[in-house]
DNA sequence: ACCAGCCGTGGGAACCTTCCCACGGGCCAA
DNA sequence: TTGGCCCGTGGGAAGGTTCCCACGGCTGGT
């Protein structure tokens, strides 16, 4: 194409083409009043020599980078790598880049970050906020976009998450379906908030059922599956409960591991209900029934969001969006139907 | 911190400090013969007016932008997730951002993505090339490290694989000390390089053993859960393997299911090997033994021979990371120990 | 005592694009 | 015919930073 390294300008092209660099300019930007024969010799000016809009320049001048930030975790997480392939299909549709960080649930990093995004002048950021760094994330002035449940904090901030109240209700009453009675209860500690949510869920939910929380055994664990094994086992080493309802998939993976190694079987002695929905549920076996998060909708949901901020929409809503059964292995079809309250 | 909305720049400090927008640049660059009295009237009124510096007018002017491309096929794949992990980790070092695609083996996306990246004139790309889109690639004039099997196409571009030929060896020689006589293979479609080389590798190395490709049973698929349970069922329906060799994870995961569901016991009736090394090999009941590719390791290195390609080094090699045995339960112990050669 | 050289500093040019304004020509209505 | 208006166009300024060069003051060597 190009015989040098020269690197070329709308300038060149402006020369090349015997017109303006304004012209040539409102040819690259799209339409906007330019003759036919214009548009034509720029076009064939870019053509052959393969010249390439500096968008940096472009966005110094517009104030506009067509990038956006997504502060996670972690991207090796198969939840956040859902939640990041959602942003990144709804961004692609726009041609919106992703400037993806990963947090570590560090606040300091998280903080670097930010500071990282700012600097860089991205459109707008989605964040899962860390625990303690909230405070300071509304210091940086760029239009945000919350995902997680930590997102509550910040009433005034748009935010997008999964219900969990919904969401223990569907595996609360699929737990009543299955006719075993009250489930042990596994929760785990990566987010305090996730975790309160969760248990806040049970205890209301449970009290229409007529569980009352402080009647459940609950067990607390590391978030991962070496975690849910060794709470499991310790469940396991007072008594064997009939039914057991983890807060996350990873932790009831770990579960299904210390039932199993304890020489019972599951569901017949020991059924399982997990939550989150990471594809590795669908490989355990048993298969792993759980309560689905829409990871990827809710990136797709935050994409959205952050556009309708940046567009400058002032009423953009907090979402909760709904979790969803999937049926699998680990917890028993009911033996008969339920009663349903029509209405 | 700051009243207004007035966008602070460097000749905003430079008045408030009292120096030259020369100097607060310096400052602000790190160290190259300052004042230490101006450097700290500079850094006193950057922290009084929270100014941030403008990354695009700097990278505009420097040429350097600090961010570089990643475009990989998924970054919901868990393979690619790590890949990307290995890659941030290693960028976050040295302060540079990453800039994630999906290509979702389509060349077009791959084009188009490419594309982005040249605009937003970003400092260097790591690139999972697509099959077709294999050409095009060297078009774009802009430093390339290349990851993945089809790597090797091009020899004059630098590259990151795992060492495929050396994860069959380890794999081949795992079976041959199980003692369950030549396996069948599993292979899937996902990357047509990637299936040539591990059948070659097999073939190869097959006939050190003394286990010729021909005389195995190989059973091709689609690369996914469904696709490995399929093709084992295929295989399941003529005869009834001892050991099987999948050339990927999540078609080991799928084989599993098949074996299991046709009331045969794995390892003892099967047994399987697979390949890849992905986290939910871990949790499968019987957990899978599996050759793991070094993914993050390979996100990890592949930024560093870019950042030495961006550097200017004029030899920036092609690497090829060795791969590791991960023992689980899917392939029964040596019975006997093997006769090592040593040496 | 003088000149070379270095150090810290400042001012202007450059990076490449979009935005703003002005200008000429054609059209329509008065 | 003429005045107002819109369309397509061009030129200059702006956006915020780094780079280059020059300049004054100080030091050290002759």
């Amino acid at each position: 194409m190009s015989d040098s390294t020269a690197p070329l300008t709308i300038i060149d092209i402006a020369r090349l083409s015997g017109v303006s660099k304004s012209t040539v300019s409102r040819v690259l930007s799209g339409a906007e009043s330019v003759s036919e024969d214009a548009r034509e010799k720029v076009m064939a000016a870019v053509q052959t020599s393969g010249f390439r809009r500096n968008d940096l320049a472009r966005s110094l001048r517009s104030g506009r980078t067509g990038m956006i930030g997504l502060v996670i975790p972690d991207i090796a997480n198969p939840f956040w790598a859902d939640v990041a392939r959602g942003a990144q299909d709804a961004a692609a549709d726009e041609n919106v880049s992703l400037l993806i960080f990963n947090s570590d649930w560090d606040p300091e990093r998280e903080r670097r970050h930010l500071l990282a995004l700012t600097q860089s002048r991205v459109d707008g950021a989605i964040v899962n906020p860390v625990r303690d760094g909230l405070d300071e994330i509304a210091r940086f002035r760029i239009p945000l976009v919350l995902i997680g449940s930590s997102a509550e904090r910040f009433p005034q901030l748009p935010s997008v998450g999964s219900d969990i109240s919904q969401g223990v209700s569907i595996g609360l009453d699929r737990i009543v379906a299955a006719g075993l009675g009250m489930p042990a209860l596994l929760v785990g500690d990566a987010e305090r908030t996730a975790r309160e949510r969760f248990v806040a869920a049970v205890r209301s939910i449970g009290e229409v059922e007529g569980w009352p929380l402080d009647e459940m055994r609950l067990e607390d664990g590391h978030y991962t599956v070496d975690g849910g094994r060794a709470a499991m086992n310790r469940l396991l080493a007072r008594d064997i409960p009939r039914v057991v309802f983890a807060a996350n998939d990873l932790m009831a993976l770990g579960a299904l591991q210390a039932i199993r190694s304890s020489g019972l079987r599951c569901p017949e002695d020991v059924a399982l209900l997990g939550f989150d929905g990471v594809p590795a549920a669908e490989v355990s076996a048993p298969s792993l029934t759980t309560v689905a998060k829409p990871s990827r909708e809710i990136g797709g949901r935050a994409f959205e969001l952050l556009s309708k901020k940046i567009a400058g929409e002032p009423d953009v809503p907090k979402l909760s969006l709904p979790c969803a059964l999937i049926e699998r292995e680990t917890l028993p079809q009911p033996n008969y139907p339920r009663a349903v309250s029509t209405g």
